[in-house]
Order: C-alpha cells, then structure tokens, then sequence
DNA sequence: AGTGCGATTGACT
DNA sequence: GTCAATCGCACTA
C-alpha cells in the first residue's frame, strides 16, 4: 500500500492550509501596531482563474491628527472607507494614474489606516507580469501604485473587508517576518518627519531610497 | 465653475 | 539624477 500518493485535491488542500484567513481579531487596535504586525503577512486576491498572492514588506501608518492623512480634515466621499473599522480596505485614486491599497485601522469612525507599499509576489507571478507589463520580478509590486496593478486592485474593492471571505484577504505569514527597520514616510509633505514607515530589512521588494531602508 | 495638487511611476539626460 | 503625465476630488468663490 503505498502512502506517496495522495489524491490531487488532498495535495491541494494540505498545500492551502499553510495560510489561514485573519480575522478581525487577529489586528491590532491601533494603526502603528497594525503596520508592524502586517510586515510579513499574506495579500491574496483571489480571481476567477488565478490567486494572486504575495508577502507585505513595507508598510506605512496614518494617523488621526496627522496632516498627511486623508482624514485629517473629516470624512469626504473619497476616503470615507478609512473610517470604517480595521481589516477594510481603502483603495485611493492618484496622480491620475494609480491605485493604492490601504488597510484600515482602529475602530469605526476613526480615520486611521495603514498604506501597503511594497509586496513580495508568490502566486500569480505571470498574470503580474502582464498586467504590469513587465517581466522583473523585483518591480512587479515595489511600490503602492505597483501594488494595486499587480494585484488587479481598483476602485470596486475601496469598502471590501479583508477579514471577511471575500476574494481580496489577508492571510497569516508563509514566512516568519525578518527584522524590521523604520523610516519616515515616502512622497508626503505635510507631517514628514513622523517615523511611520515600516518595512522587512534586507528584502529587495521594498522600495524607497537606499537611505532611508539602512 | 474654476483651480491646484497629490501616500507615483516610467522615461529620459 | 531630473521631470512630465494625468484626472478625480476638495477647496474657493
């Protein structure tokens, strides 16, 4: 009786559970401990063919009170997803061109969240090189807008909860997270000194300037 | 109704 | 390294 070989869909199975859905407990309250905690974590979306799937490595936190924040001057139409309770997403139009996945924070009514920078691809790799029509692994998701291409992430996702069983999650990490360094934040003028950046040291997806990823 | 600008990217010197 | 593209939205009037 041999025991090698398992059934297709078992194989399958076993190879899936390595990554569990996070709940809404499994986030921490507020949005510095939620952009640590996410470092290392898995993105998955899954579409009708493919999953695309990937590791968070860089992070950045916006908080109330913060005038980088969308929210710092009360809730709009436009960012009215940052308020809702943490694990929903907030995906942000900009530079007329590009998406940008957030992940909200803290309870409903609070305009915190934390921005997902920069992703290691897993699954899904070919379907991101032809969205992003590029074959270089290392920028397939170096960057926010980078993100939200490779990952098909747009408007009609802003609102979705990600710990619920829709098809864009998050996922516990395949891989224990590495050190994390800290940084300011990357593109904003306003509150630029706020130590809010995070990111997996010594992993080449993580974008930004070499001086502030030291 | 008009204006300014942004949590960026990709192309180019 | 520099710089233009591009457009939805918030703000002013």
């Amino acid at each position: 009786m041999s025991q090698t070989k398992l059934p297709a869909i078992a194989q399958g199975t076993k190879r899936r559970s390595r990554i569990r859905r996070l709940g809404l407990r499994d986030l921490p309250l507020d949005a510095v401990d939620l952009a640590k905690y996410l470092i290392g974590k898995t993105l998955v979306h899954d579409l009708p063919k493919v999953r695309l799937s990937g590791r968070i490595v860089e992070t950045e936190a916006y908080l109330e009170g913060d005038a980088a924040a969308h929210s710092f001057r009360g809730m709009t139409p436009r960012n009215r997803s940052l308020f809702l309770e943490r694990g929903h997403a907030y995906v942000y139009f900009c530079y007329g061109a590009h998406y940008m996945l957030n992940v909200a924070a803290g309870a409903a009514g609070i305009g915190t969240g934390v921005l997902i920078r920069a992703v290691e691809p897993i699954e899904g790799i070919e379907q991101m090189k032809r969205w992003r029509h590029t074959d270089r692994l290392l920028d397939l998701a170096r960057g926010p807008g980078r993100v939200a291409a490779a990952f098909k992430i747009g408007k009609p996702l802003d609102g979705e909860n990600l710990c619920g069983d829709g098809n864009l999650w998050l996922g516990s990490a395949a891989k224990p997270a590495g050190p994390i360094g800290e940084s300011v934040r990357i593109g904003i003028t306003k509150d630029a000194h706020r130590v809010l950046r995070f990111y997996e040291r010594e992993n080449p997806f993580v974008s930004g300037p070499k001086r502030l990823n030291a």
